[in-house]
DNA sequence: CTATGGCTTCAGTGTTGACCGAAGCTGGAG
DNA sequence: CTCCAGCTTCGGTCAACACTGAAGCCATAG
């Protein structure tokens, strides 16, 4: 007996929603994006998510609020009483790993400033210095790689 | 009246513990990180960094066998009754990044998983496909400029 | 064998943060 | 103006985790 497609792809929106819990991302906001992604049409309501994803209507809003403002997904409203539609913005998703990038790269600014600090004390410098040469690599390397990507319009 | 090496470096310590608190890392195993980096002579036992870094022995050595177990802090034990000790190492630093670069990477497994479920259904898809392709992007050019890496041996 | 320095383990404490669900707010309908 | 659906806010609960300090556990010296 075999497992529908739709069991299938609940298995994997909570695969997905773990590994960005692991990042930070609270599960049910990793859900939420899971479920935006592959849902069908493409747009819910908060009710919607809350009911599909059996969270409550709090958590479903605190973190479509976070989305939002994150630039993940975009709020639709419309007129007369009816609910707002919430979609996934795909094409926003380079801005988190551009965000994930960035945050790694800016350690060179404090291994930067720790060399600063130790100047005059080449010695005693040489254990920040193999991390300040990693780190100064990946600041002009990375950044590069960024703007080569193929759909890239800016950095 | 200006203000001391050691007072900066203190002040630099915790700005990058700081740091690496903010990506998961324990504040005072941060501290430690960052004080081995700096510190003259580049050894010291636990004790010594309990009473420096003002932390418990108890959270010094929980820490320290998180940072050894990591490759990031080697211990050196001696003869007779002497305390062992601890220092950076520097060279395995490469191996954090790679591990941050790695965790990135492998999302495209998720979204590629997620394309196969839904494979027959292109509309679908398609939202899930702009991320895919991010991914895949990603997953053959990091590894390849990580092989690019002035000092790298491996992989 | 016994004492002791020194790291490790562990139970306890405080804090942080996700989540829930009810109360509150908002904007359009009647 | 009043009602109402539906989102948002907020207090309370719970689990996870960093940190402490004391007890435990070696290994060596005497």
């Amino acid at each position: 007996m075999s497992v529908g497609r739709e069991t299938r792809l609940s298995a994997w929106i909570e695969r997905f929603a773990a590994h960005f819990a692991e990042e930070g991302i609270p599960l049910i906001g990793g859900r939420i994006l899971g479920y935006l992604l592959v849902c069908q049409p493409s747009e819910r309501t908060a009710a919607e998510l809350s009911q599909e994803l059996e969270a409550s209507s709090g958590s479903i809003s605190t973190n479509l609020k976070f989305l939002v403002n994150a630039g993940l997904v975009t709020k639709r409203t419309r007129r007369g009483r009816q609910a707002a539609q919430f979609r996934i913005d795909e094409k926003r998703w380079a801005d988190l790993v551009q965000r994930k990038l960035d945050a790694l790269v800016s350690v060179r600014d404090l291994t930067e400033s720790g060399m600063r600090l130790m100047s005059g004390d080449p010695e005693r410098a040489v254990r920040l210095r193999a991390v300040d040469d990693l780190y100064a690599w990946l600041a002009t390397e990375l950044p590069a790689l960024w703007d080569r990507r193929p759909s890239s319009t800016s950095r």
